[in-house]
DNA sequence: ATATTATTATGCGAATCAGTACAAAAAAAC
DNA sequence: GTTTTTTTGTACTGATTCGCATAATAATAT
C-alpha cells in the first residue's frame, strides 16, 4: 500500500545524519536553519514539517547518535571475552569516530550537549540519561568479568566504570582540543592496564 | 598621575567576571552582546572599546578564568604534603566552583570552550594550552610524591596525571548533567584511592 | 479526467544580531 | 575659561535569524 500524496524528496535517516555533521562541528547554538537546510538538502519548511524546530531537530539527531552508540558499546564490550582487550577495542573504535572527517570532532554528546545543558532542561535530561546508560553498560561488563573470575571481586565495579567512562570523555575533549591520536592511544591503554 | 579623559564607569575585572557568568551559563554562541551589556552594565560601544568583539571578550574571560584556576591548582596540590589528601582537597574545591550559583554549571572551560574548538582555531588553541597545563601540574605533583617516597616510583606519572585530569573533566560534565554532588564526591574519592 | 493528499519551493515579516557613527558628558591639561 | 582627551549614551545600518503563509508540484484515490 503506497502513501497518498507527493513522495518526500529526502530520506529520513540520511537527512538526520547530515544534520548530525553540522551540529557536531558547530554545536546547536551556532548552527542556523540555513546551515541545516544546505546540509540536509531540504528547504526550511520541509525541515519544520519533518523534524520540528531547531532544538527538536537537534534532539532527534542526539537520539539517533545515542542509539548507534549503544549498539556499538554492546558489540565491543561483550563481543570479546577478555576484559582488558574488550575495553581497549572499545576505546579504539571510539577514537575512530572521534577522528572521522578532516578535523577531529570528538564525541557528539560531550562536544555539543554539555554546553546547552545549562539553558535547555530537555537537553540536560538527555545528557543525564546517556551518561547513566554508558556508566551502567560498562559496569555490567565489569560485573560479568567478576562473575567469570577474570576481574577481582573486591573492586567497586560502579566506581571503576565511572573512571573508565571518564577516560572516554577525556579522550573526546582532548581529541577536539587537538591532541594526537597516538597520545590518546597511550592514554587509554595505560588507563585500561591500571583499572582492568 | 591621573588619567586624562572621562573616567570609566566600570571596573575592568568586575566587568569580566560578569561576562564569565553569562558565557558559563549560555556558552559563546548563544550569548549576545546585549546579554553581555546587561550583565556587565555597560553599553555595547563601551564593551567594544574595552574588550573588542564577542570572541575577543570570550577569550579574555577565558584567560582570566584559567589564571585563577592555575593559582588554585598550585595552592591545593602543593599546600598539602599527603598526596591522597591533596588530590581530594583539590577535587573538593573544584566541585565548589562547579556548584556555585543556583544551577550547577560545571567547568567553564569544559562546558564552553570544547564546543567552539572545532570552528574557532584560537579557542581550540586556548583549550589545548590549558589541558596541557593542568596535565603537567598534576604530573609535577606526582613526581614530587615519587621524590619524597610517598608514591611508587614504578608508576607512570604522566599517564596517571591524565587519568586524574580525566576524572576532573568528568566531574565537570556530570555536574552540568545534573548528577548530585554526593555522587561526584564518591566518584573522585574512589578515583584517588585507586590512583594515588 | 477530477479530487484529494502530502511534499516542495518561493517569499514574506517581525525580531534579533553585530558593529559603528556621532554627539553628549566628564575629567585633566593649559 | 578654553582645549584636549577619554568614556558614555543614543541611534542607526545592514545582515542574519526563525518561523510561517501561500502557491506550485507530484503522487494516489475515485
Amino acid at each position: 500500500m503506497k502513501k497518498r500524496g507527493r513522495p518526500p524528496g529526502y530520506d529520513h535517516n540520511e537527512a538526520l545524519d547530515s544534520a548530525i555533521q553540522v551540529f557536531w562541528t558547530k554545536g546547536l547554538s551556532a548552527t542556523s536553519l540555513d546551515d541545516l537546510a544546505a546540509a540536509m538538502k531540504m528547504n526550511r519548511p520541509s525541515i519544520y514539517n519533518a523534524f520540528g524546530n531547531k532544538t527538536s531537530i537537534y534532539r532527534k539527531t542526539f537520539a539517533r547518535f545515542v542509539a548507534e552508540l549503544g549498539e556499538q558499546l554492546d558489540r565491543e564490550l561483550f563481543g570479546e571475552p577478555d576484559l582488558n582487550k574488550a575495553m581497549k577495542q572499545f576505546y579504539r573504535t571510539a577514537l575512530d569516530t572521534y577522528f572521522t572527517g578532516t578535523a577531529p570532532l570528538g564525541c557528539f554528546v560531550t562536544s555539543t550537549a554539555v554546553v546547552e545543558a545549562a539553558a535547555h532542561p530537555e537537553i540536560r535530561e538527555d545528557l543525564e540519561v546517556v551518561i547513566n546508560r554508558i556508566d551502567s553498560v560498562i559496569e555490567k561488563r565489569l560485573l560479568a568479568a567478576q562473575q567469570d573470575g577474570s576481574w577481582p571481586k573486591d573492586r567497586d565495579a560502579n566506581n571503576v566504570a565511572k573512571l573508565l567512562h571518564a577516560t572516554l570523555q577525556s579522550l573526546a575533549v582532548r581529541a577536539r582540543g587537538g591532541e594526537s591520536r597516538t597520545s590518546l592511544e597511550a592514554m587509554y591503554s595505560g588507563a585500561v592496564d591500571i583499572l582492568c
